[in-house]
DNA sequence: CTGCTTTAGTTAATAGATTTTACTAAGCGA
DNA sequence: TCGCTTAGTAAAATCTATTAACTAAAGCAG
């Protein structure tokens, strides 16, 4: 398991001082208006202790005071929000059908947003096109006076757990990647924190860390797009992202779910991907590579031969759930990518095969929450941004 | 990702000591004969911090010094290693066939065992049972003036990740038994840490933390029995076991890998275990519960039904090991459990099937070790001991 | 309005852990 | 024997969190 910090030592007193820090944002970022009582007392640090790390994350533009709260009986506390103004965060999403960026604060609220539709090209390429795009971004009026931590940076394949690699991107047509190196030379001006990470995994961790109130257990994002992918989070105050011993974990696309299947371009057969995923659609609907699989699915109505394809598919998600819940047993499962938009006729089978299945093994236990994310155009552009924020907390 | 630690607060000093001191441990357990200097060089603490903490666990009687070892030019440092004469760990596994238990000492070393063959009965009777063993254990001669640290417990199903409550086992025909506190009412007397797990997730931990040499970053457990279930570890120097929101981590026996398969006990249909496990085995051959499997399956000879029958088995086998390394990607694949003893025909058919379809989608990069362990009786039981050690080693 | 009680937050002193610095110990080779 | 190098220890310094004492602010009773 690779936590996200971890840098040298790991015993020494400012290690300490990183984890308190972390914790006391954790607190304000799940709790917005807690005061410094109520962070004492869910992070069991004494009311000094907080005291003086609040002190320090108001002078550095962290934290923000607000309004005092009346607490029966006694003198008010005065409420602690994270402070929106003074810090932005990027993050950029580079997807199989085009790039996507985003600015945001550290709430997690967007501030701006972009997207350009693009065919896969060159790293070079997409490095100078992203490039531009991020300039674009940051030296727009509504950002301008803001400090930026950093920039991260997602892409559609395993990245290497222990270097800024991409290892493999099958619809993107790269392979080993160093891709923030290509980056740089392109956008030279931009300092503070790079990372790079695999899409599913930035969206598991952006729909961890800026969850509203206390945060579940652990998280699994399923990213249905081109390909298909999941990521991980776990971990009480401070996240951590799994990623194996090469960067595989979440590779779902490629797990067997119907020995002696289909053909899958990675050379099995019967993967996940050969029934669930943009690809697997397009090619049993006969739809090109150029056209817009939304649309021309819409085009094609109610059509019998795409309700049994997208009904397929959906229960192929549905078992993908299913393995997940049996191997990673999240507390939460998300449901993202693109191919959400083709609706209930894929998502509705997902959901129904998933019911049925999940509570078979401990009969009467809580039910496990599925979340569907119609919509998760800029989701992994602002998951990067928060593993940017993230990082940045332990710096500062 | 629930770790072994995390007792009330996180930020205290206190909390830097437990750290360090685990990670000093976990040097010396690695590179036994490593010098003070060596320790640390390799955890990047001071000679002053290691000097100090050394010190009190050589009073503690949890190391001990040995020879010197030349080092080109200067002084030569002192060699140090666990103390194996002042501890013992104990570990008892409640098995679908049997009782195990262990003692052994930091090392790792089993100084004792004993294992009762015992068809599944009552948790009351069971702790009777299991008690008198550990008596018998901890009262036997060769490890009678050495300070118990504790017990560890395996059991064959989900344990709750919060208490240590069992929450099914369907082998033995258990649901939610809160086995400690009756083992207790059998076993006043025997104090120290008391600990209950997954026998998949202690046998994973014991092989990562009794590793010989540096320890991989993760390594996945296979446990194929009765059931089959698998246990994850990873962590650099203190080991973490991912349990999920409700424990269910690596229950990949109710993956469905055959959709539209059998029948599984669980309802639903084409589960793992309808393909690989000791009843799946027996339900195809007609070998009845009370038969030895292997015994029956040796007076077969090379009857082709019963090849077949494991070719398949391990075929399923070698595809939830792939999924394995596609889902959660250990840096090692261990397997073990009793159906390791049926043989090549079974784990033949697994392994190349493995070989031959891993590297599919990283081209050219390292594989993924495979280790069998084709006599598993006491692992799981070792591994709940390692387990108290971990513990142990924070608290002391 | 005053005084009492309660809770919030700050400040100074204390305790505990690591690091820094200086020093001693011990071997090797010229 | 001297010089060099590495190992380990001891005392002082530094950093962090806690403890204890105190101030601040509100509500409530009289």
């Amino acid at each position: 398991m690779v936590s996200t910090f971890a840098p040298q030592a790991a015993g020494d007193l400012n290690f300490l001082k990183k984890l308190n820090r972390s914790s006391i944002l954790a607190t304000v970022r799940r709790y917005p208006g807690a005061t410094r009582a109520d962070i004492a007392s869910r992070t069991l640090l004494t009311k000094a202790t907080v005291g003086g790390v609040v002190q320090a994350l108001l002078e550095r533009g962290w934290l923000r005071e607000g309004e005092l709260q009346p607490r029966g009986g006694g003198r008010p506390g005065r409420a602690l929000y994270l402070d929106d103004s003074h810090h932005v965060l990027l993050g950029a999403d580079i997807g199989v059908r085009g790039l996507r960026v985003v600015a945001c604060t550290l709430g997690g609220e967007v501030l701006l947003q972009r997207y350009v539709t693009e065919p896969p090209t060159t790293p070079e390429a997409t490095a100078v096109r992203l490039a531009a795009m991020l300039r674009t971004l940051r030296d727009d009026p509504a950002i301008a006076g803001r400090h930026c931590l950093g920039l991260g940076v997602t892409v559609p394949g395993p990245v290497s757990p222990v270097d800024p690699i991409l290892r493999l991107a099958p619809n993107l047509g790269w392979v080993d990647v160093a891709f923030l190196d290509v980056l740089r030379e392109h956008l030279t001006d931009l300092d503070g924190i790079w990372l790079l990470d695999n899409e599913a995994n930035a969206a598991a961790f952006g729909e961890f860390y800026f969850h509203d109130g206390i945060p579940p257990e652990s998280i699994v994002y399923i990213s249905a797009a081109s390909g298909i992918g999941s990521g991980l989070v776990t971990g009480d105050n401070f996240p951590l992202v799994p990623r194996g011993g090469q960067g595989l974990v979440g590779e779902i696309g490629h797990t067997i779910v119907q020995p002696g299947g289909l053909y899958c371009h990675c050379g099995n057969r019967g993967c996940a991907e050969t029934l669930v995923s943009g690809w697997a659609i397009r090619a049993a609907l006969g739809i090109a590579d150029d056209e817009n699989l939304e649309a021309a699915i819409v085009a094609r109505g109610n059509d019998a031969e795409v309700d049994v394809t997208l009904r397929r598919a959906g229960e192929a998600l549905g078992i993908l759930m299913l393995n997940l819940h049996h191997t990673l047993n999240p507390a939460t499962l998300v449901l993202g990518g693109s191919l959400m938009r083709l609706g209930e006729r894929l998502i509705e089978p997902a959901l129904s095969y998933f019911e049925a299945h999940q509570n078979d093994l401990l009969r009467g236990t809580q039910r496990v929450p599925v979340k569907v994310i119609h919509d998760s155009t800029f989701t992994a552009a602002r998951g990067a941004a928060a593993q940017v924020m993230a990082k940045a907390a332990l710096e500062a």
